[in-house]
RNA sequence: UGACCCAUGGUGUAACGGUAGCACAGCAGAUUUUGGUUCUGUUUGUUAAGGUUCGAAUCCUUAUGGGUCAACCA
């Protein structure tokens, strides 16, 4: 029996185990992660996986997190960024054990420098970065030593000192380690560990003039805060054998790193410098803009938090380069706005329908708010004599398995009664302007009589009651699965139709109580959010993703 | 002509020397007052060649393919 429970067990991912094996050795007592975005732009759905699972394994395992910003460039780095981050981290769900930034540890830093100096393991380098570059060598062949790696230890530590002080300008000298200029891995060939700017940074103002490259930085500050498992991606594999170098020459507490292939999905792209450019060259109105991979954009475009926290959890993590279909992510949005969203009707390209036989002015019927949900309750819709229903809902000549509205055909009116389509009228050009129908009085939703069954169920709105809104329909940035492996460049591979706005739809009057961060599901259509754009002018929706859609028009 | 990392259906991810499974997608059907949801069934896979072993996706070797490394970015 309990062989059968251990197989419904998800396995473990390859970090987990490394976790359950250092905990079991005893290695650690508990452990503790961070997360450590650098404040140069927005997160993305990439990042909501690496915080996913550094928060996620901290909490399975009863450690914590560290939220912790690498600001060790003030070049690029700025405020405005560390408050979306903190906020898009909050609104995933996580909280944090301790808000820090590598920025805090300058000093210490500074003091580790001297360390080395005062060991032999670092010298000042006056070289440009050209010839620091060039003696350093390629992937194939080892580089060389220059004269300044022979000064003596006083003389380092007087030009560190001197550095910091500010006696010269941005790139005159640097700080090196000395540990192999002739490794086969380029980063151990004596990588620099500080250089000089005279920019003002977004939390220490003036107050250093050199900063400490990532590799003087992000270990250390993992060692400062006793961080146990240092998660990051792929591209840091030849870094850990620098960060080991440095922890052991310090000796200071042994973090360890971990690597495991980053997120990517498919029809977008995934690298902050890229989507800093869709930002800065218009392509997008913004960093939140609802096409974004951005979580700023995507919480806009109104995906759940639940939904990317599953996304994350089922598509997992290895260590190979990965493309996941961005349909996971849709399912896991569709999965979660079914059962919450409120059903509304909504007509986008309307088309009249007159139901001649209709005699009353005007009544009310109820329908269900959410299906999946009956505690939501019902709501009432006004019917009367003339509705719109969706243009693309009729057709004249259908094919075989159209279950819609046609000439002589029948079909349901959501929560309304039965209609037959009885006259079509046309305008000069052939246009159909006006669908004339009769009405089933003994169909009524709920109590009918009728004995018919149809097909189809169509939504529509009462013409006289209907409210206007602006909706904003949302296709995938970029025509291409993987816009950053084609040729040339991947802005040229954006889909022109990746936003459609239609100015006018026409919605029942409940609509128009619509609320900010509550889902809806316009029935037949999709799931939609209001937009901050919306205004006591009007209301602007931003369609998170349609329904899924198995009618083939094509049948056969 | 280097070093390092990686290779399982269309996609993502399991199987830890012993029946290749799960999710999405696809396909087929049932239900349905949303062509949604739900339910049922189902197609598709271990890069290749050797070796070790009673037994290999798993261990070894080689090949092939993909990725990373030559910022005073992180």
């Amino acid at each position: 029996m309990s062989h059968e429970e251990k197989k419904e067990e998800r396995s473990l991912n390859f970090l987990e185990e490394i976790v359950e094996a250092d905990l079991a050795a005893g290695k650690y007592k508990s452990i503790r992660t961070r997360f450590p975005p650098e404040p140069n732009g927005y997160l993305h759905i990439g990042h909501a996986s690496s915080i996913c699972l550094n928060f996620g394994l901290a909490k399975k395992y009863g450690g914590s997190t560290n939220l912790r910003f690498d600001d060790t460039n003030p070049t690029t780095e700025e405020t405005e960024y560390v408050e979306s981050i903190k906020d898009d981290v909050r609104w995933l769900g996580f909280e944090w054990e301790n808000e820090l930034y590598a920025s805090d540890y300058f000093e210490q830093l500074f003091e580790y420098a001297v360390k080395l100096i005062k060991n032999g393991l670092a010298y000042v380098d006056d070289s440009s970065s050209e010839e620091i570059a060039q003696q350093k060598g390629t992937p194939t062949q080892p580089g060389h030593r220059n004269k300044y790696a022979d000064r003596s230890i006083e003389e380092n530590l007087q030009l560190f000192e001197d550095m910091r002080a500010g006696k010269y300008k941005d790139g005159e000298k640097v700080l090196r380690a000395k540990i192999d200029i002739e490794s086969s891995n380029m980063l151990m060939r004596d990588p620099i560990l500080y250089r000089i700017k005279h920019a003002h940074h977004h939390r220490t103002g003036d107050a250093w003039c050199i900063y400490p490259m990532y590799d003087f930085a992000h270990g250390q500050s993992d060692s400062l805060e006793n961080i146990t498992h240092s998660i990051c991606t792929l591209e840091f594999v030849p870094h850990r054998e620098v960060y080991d170098w440095l922890i052991n020459k310090l000796e200071i507490f042994p973090s360890k790193q971990y690597e495991f292939a980053r997120r990517n999905l498919t029809y977008t792209v995934m690298s902050k410098r890229k989507l800093l450019q869709l930002v800065n060259e218009k392509h997008v109105s913004g960093w939140d803009d609802p096409r974004m991979p951005t979580i700023s954009g995507m919480r806009r475009r109104g995906y759940t938090a639940q939904s990317i926290r599953d996304f994350s959890d089922r598509a997992g993590i290895a260590k190979r380069d990965n493309i996941v279909d961005v349909g996971l992510l849709e399912f896991f949005v569709r999965e979660d706005l079914n059962k919450s969203a409120l059903r509304r009707m909504v007509v986008f390209d309307p088309v009249k329908v007159v139901i001649t036989n209709y005699t009353k002015d005007e009544e009310f019927l109820k329908s269900e708010n959410n299906p999946e949900d009956p505690a939501t309750g019902e709501r009432e819709i006004p019917f009367s004599k003339e509705i719109f229903i969706e243009r693309e809902d009729f057709m004249e000549n259908p094919p075989k398995k159209y279950f819609r509205l046609a000439p002589g055909q029948m079909v349901r009116l959501k929560s309304a009664y039965i209609i037959k389509c009885e006259e079509v009228i046309k305008d000069a050009e052939g246009n159909v302007t006006e669908l004339h129908c009769t009405y089933i009085p003994e169909s009524k939703s709920g109590e009918d009589t009728s004995g018919i069954n149809v097909k189809g169920t169509l939504h529509w709105v009462s013409v006289k009651h209907a409210v206007t809104a602006e909706i904003r329909l949302y296709d995938r940035l970029f025509k291409v699965e993987n816009p950053a492996n084609e040729e040339g460049d991947f802005k040229d591979y954006i889909n022109p139709d990746s936003l459609q706005v239609v100015k006018s739809v026409y919605a029942e009057p409940a609509l128009k109580n619509a609320k900010f961060n509550e889902a809806y599901q316009f029935i037949r259509k999709g799931y939609f959010v209001l937009d901050k754009d919306s205004s006591t002018s009007g209301m602007v929706f931003n369609r998170t993703v349609g329904l899924k859609d198995s009618w083939k028009p094509q049948g056969k």
